[in-house]
DNA sequence: ATTGGGATTAGCT
DNA sequence: GCTAATCCCAATG
């Protein structure tokens, strides 16, 4: 992981969901740039932390820069970065990317989809990359990296899909006018390259 | 011990 | 649009 990748994952998750925008995840064989994230905290009803630590969400729990894969209608995994202070229970979930390299390899993975669904959505996104939930609780640099910039372009953020509780909440986050979405995102708000310097 | 409900997706209507 | 697939945990008896 890059020094400002650790910089941006040791803000809170709702600070750090926006800023990873931009930025790249690889592993060995394949990279895509982070279009879709959605920041998840300790105080929203929705969040796997939000009643506490479990052995199945320990992972979320670790200090930032480890990840948290869990798993979705017991048939998906999806992928998240944990952020900010150790034992808050904050992760990022990244839910798609725009892919870059091993496109061949990702196809495959996802058994066949077209370019800009390839990695749209949380669970095509772990497909892609090739996680499971034994990577659950590694630490970034092990299983995959996080490097790039945050983008220069527009991050629009707007309400939540695919939840029962507190939907309305502003806590998903897209590269404006990205295609690789995984739906789009009717904007409350947007955020400019300058609103997501460091601070 | 049993039951209900998900941070979803693909395939069919 | 609708639904099945399928695993883990929490709530309930």
């Amino acid at each position: 992981m890059t020094h400002s990748g650790a910089q941006i994952l040791s803000l809170g998750a709702l600070e750090a969901a926006p800023r990873l925008i931009g930025m790249v995840l690889s592993t060995g064989e394949v990279s895509g740039r982070i279009v879709e994230t959605e920041a998840y905290t300790e105080d929203d009803p929705a969040s796997h932390s939000y009643r506490g630590r479990r052995n199945s969400n320990a992972a979320m729990f670790l200090e930032a820069g480890h990840i948290y894969v869990h798993r979705s209608y017991g048939v998906h995994w999806c992928l998240n970065l944990v952020t900010g202070a150790a034992g808050i229970g904050e992760a990022v979930l990244i839910r798609a990317l725009e892919p870059l390299t091993g496109i061949e390899i990702m196809a495959r993975r996802r058994g066949g989809a077209r370019l800009d669904r390839l990695c749209a959505g949380p669970g095509n996104v772990a497909a892609a990359l090739g996680l499971e939930g034994s990577h659950s609780g590694s630490m970034l640099g092990e299983h995959i990296f996080l490097s790039g910039e945050t983008t220069e372009r527009d991050v629009c953020v707007g309400t939540r899909v695919g939840i029962s509780v507190a939907v309305d909440w502003p806590r998903r986050f897209a590269l404006s006018g990205s295609r690789h979405v995984s739906r789009p995102i009717r904007a409350m708000a947007t955020l400019t390259a300058a609103d997501l310097r460091p601070k």
